[in-house]
DNA sequence: CTGAAAGCGCTTACAG
DNA sequence: CTGAAAGCGCTTACAG
C-alpha cells in the first residue's frame, strides 16, 4: 500500500494526498476528507526511507559509548535517548569498547546510513575523534562530544569538570581532618587524567604531600580491592581514599572493611559518580555527583540545534557536586 | 557525489558502477579497475537510503526494552547491540519503561522505517505485545522476544525458566537446613509471577508452609529494606529469604544486619540475576544467574534466521543456575 | 485548488 | 561485457 493506491482510491493525484498527508499547501476541505477517509481506512503510513531519499534524513541520531553496561553511560545514553524519541528522531546505539576499529565501523555505518547527528560520551573519543581515519567521518555530520573536546568545525562539547570534583572529595577528606590521603585512579581518559590532577590541585591547596600517593588500578571492584591491599601494606600512613570512580570505591571499602579496618573512623573513602553502587555500598559511599542525566540533556539540546541550524550554541561545563555518605 | 557523477568521471554508466560496487554481474578487468580508482579516489559511499528504497530494508533492527539502566537489561541490549553489529545491521535503542502508549509510539516510528526485526526485552511485553492497538504493529517485522511470548505468526521467543530459578534457590535454602522461608517479590510482570510460582512450587516439595510468607514490595534497594523490616516484625519465625531481584536481595541484606541479624548465621539471603550488585553486596550474594547475555545471543540468532527466512527456528528455553555467595 | 512531471540515488532485469 | 530504462515511494516546484 503506497501513496499510488492511496490516490487512486481516492480519486486524486499523489500530490494531493502527499498535501494532505502532510498539512502542506491547499486542499479543499471536501477532498481533504475524502482522502483522510481513504487513508484511515488503510491505515496508511508513509515509508520513512521514501520520505529520507527527499529530505535526506531519517530522523535517527547516532549515541557511540563504550559500554551500556557502565552505569554512567547507561544513565547518560538513557536520558540521550528518551529525549530524542521526545523530539521524534530513533537513537541508533553503538557500543565502541573504546576501540579505535569498532568505532570506524560503527562511523562508517551510521554516516552511510545518514544520520543526522552524532553523540560521543566519554572522554574516551578525545584520542579516538582525533585519529585521522575517525575525523573525516565525523565531519559529515553534526557532533556533540559528552565530557569530551574535539577540534572540528561542526562539533561542540558538554562538559564535566572532573578534576573539579575530585578537588571537593579531597577538601572534604581535609575538613574531616585527614592528613594522609591517597588517590585510586583508572584507565587513561581524558577524564581520567583530570581527575588525577585535581587530586594533585586539591592536594596542593591543602598543602598535602602526594609522593607515592596515587595508586593505578583497573576499574572494577577487584581493582579497588587490590588497591586498598597496596596502600595498607604500603608502609605509608593513611587516613583517606579519594576513588576516581565508585566501582573501585566500593572494591576499597571492601579491601579495607578485610583488613579490619574501620570506616570511616580510621579512614574515610569517597567514590565518584553518585552511582547506585554508592548507596549499595556498605556503609553508604561519599561521592561526587557529576550529573550525567544533565550532561545528556545538554547534548541532546546542543545538538537538535546544530541539527536545526538555529543559532546560539555553544560548549558548557557542567560543575559536579559532592553527596555526602557514610564513609566520611 | 553520487553515483552519476563516478559514472561519469569513469566514463561509464551507473549500472557498470553499480556492478562493481556490489561485486555482481560482470564488468572486464580493464573496466573494474577504472571504476575502483574514481571510486577510491572520491572515498564514495553508496547512500544507504538509495539503497534501502530499493531494498526495502536499511539492515537496522529495534530493540525495545524497560530501561537500559536496569543491569539485566543493560546486559541483554548490550550483547544484542553486539552481536547484530557483527552481522553488520544498526540497533535502534528504545527504553519504553513499560508503557503502552509509549511502546505505541516506538513501534510505530521503527516500523515506519521497515525495521528488519525486533527483539522485545523482558516479559511485560507478553501484555504489550497482545494490545490490540500494538500487536498489528508487531505483524510487520518479525520480532524475537527475550523471556516473554508472544501469539504471533512471525514471532519466536527464547524463555528463561525463571520459576525454576526460584526452586532452586528455596531448596538451596533447605539443604542449608532452613525452614522457614519467606519470599520477596517485585512487580506483576509475567516473569515475577513466575518466580513467585516457583517459590511455591519448591516450598511444597519440601513440604513448607507458604502462608503469609510472600512479601511484595518495589523493585529497590529501599523496598528490599522495607522488606525485611516487615518481614522482622511479622512475628513468624525466618531463616530464610529468597528475593525475585538482586537488588532487593541487597536491600533486603542491609536491612537485616542494620537490624542485628547475622547473614548467614541468622537468616540466608538470595538474590536473582547474577548482575554486578550481588558482587558488590557485603556480605556477597547468594543468587541465580539467568544467563542474560546467552539469552540475548539466542535471540539475535533467531531474529537473523527470521530476517534471512532461514529454516529450523524455534523457541527456545534456557535454564538458570545457582551461583553461591556467602549469604547462604 | 489540483495534477503532471521531475528528482532524490540507487538496483536490476532486459537488450544488445 | 555494458548501457538504457524502469522502478523503489515519496516531495516539491511549476502550470493551469
Amino acid at each position: 500500500m503506497n501513496i499510488y493506491d492511496i490516490a487512486k482510491e481516492a480519486g486524486v493525484s499523489i500530490a494531493t494526498v502527499s498535501r494532505v498527508l502532510n498539512n502542506k499547501g491547499t486542499v479543499s476541505a471536501a477532498t481533504k476528507e475524502r482522502v483522510e477517509a481513504v487513508l484511515q481506512k488503510n491505515s496508511y503510513v508513509p515509508s520513512a526511507i521514501a520520505q529520507g531519499m527527499v529530505s535526506k534524513s531519517l530522523r535517527t541520531v547516532a549515541v557511540l559509548t563504550v559500554d551500556i553496561r557502565v552505569p554512567n553511560y547507561a544513565r547518560m545514553s538513557y536520558t540521550i535517548e528518551r529525549e530524542f524519541s521526545r523530539r521524534n528522531y530513533e537513537v541508533i546505539l553503538c557500543n565502541t569498547g573504546g576501540d579505535r576499529e569498532t568505532t570506524l565501523k560503527y562511523l562508517r555505518a551510521v554516516t552511510k546510513k545518514q544520520v543526522d547527528g552524532i553523540v560521543l560520551v566519554g572522554s574516551i573519543f578525545n584520542t579516538i575523534g582525533a585519529d585521522p581515519e575517525v575525523e573525516p567521518l565525523l565531519r559529515m555530520a553534526p557532533v556533540v562530544v559528552a565530557n569530551g573536546k574535539l577540534d572540528l568545525p561542526n562539533s561542540y562539547s558538554v562538559l564535566m569538570d572532573d578534576a573539579y570534583g575530585i578537588t571537593l572529595a579531597v577538601e572534604h577528606l581535609w575538613e574531616r581532618g585527614r592528613r594522609n590521603i591517597f588517590y585510586v585512579r583508572d584507565m587513561d581518559t581524558a577524564s581520567a587524567i583530570a581527575k588525577r590532577d585535581g587530586f594533585f590541585l586539591g592536594m596542593k591547596r591543602c598543602g598535602l604531600d602526594v609522593a607515592d600517593r596515587v595508586i593505578q588500578t583497573q576499574d572494577t571492584m577487584e581493582g579497588g580491592i587490590r588497591a586498598a591491599e597496596e596502600i595498607l601494606h604500603s608502609g605509608l600512613p593513611c587516613d583517606g581514599i579519594v576513588c576516581g570512580e565508585d566501582l573501585t570505591a566500593v572494591g576499597v571499602t571492601k579491601g579495607l572493611l578485610r583488613a579490619g579496618v574501620r570506616i570511616p573512623e580510621d579512614v574515610s573513602v569517597t567514590g565518584f559518580n553518585n552511582s547506585i553502587y554508592a548507596r549499595l555500598c556498605e556503609p553508604e559511599l561519599t561521592t561526587v555527583d557529576n550529573k550525567p542525566e544533565q550532561v545528556a540533556l545538554l547534548c541532546v539540546q546542543l545538538l537538535e540545534n546544530l541539527i536545526d541550524k538555529s543559532d546560539a550554541y555553544s560548549s558548557v561545563t557542567i560543575q559536579p557536586e559532592l553527596v555526602l555518605g557514610k564513609t566520611t
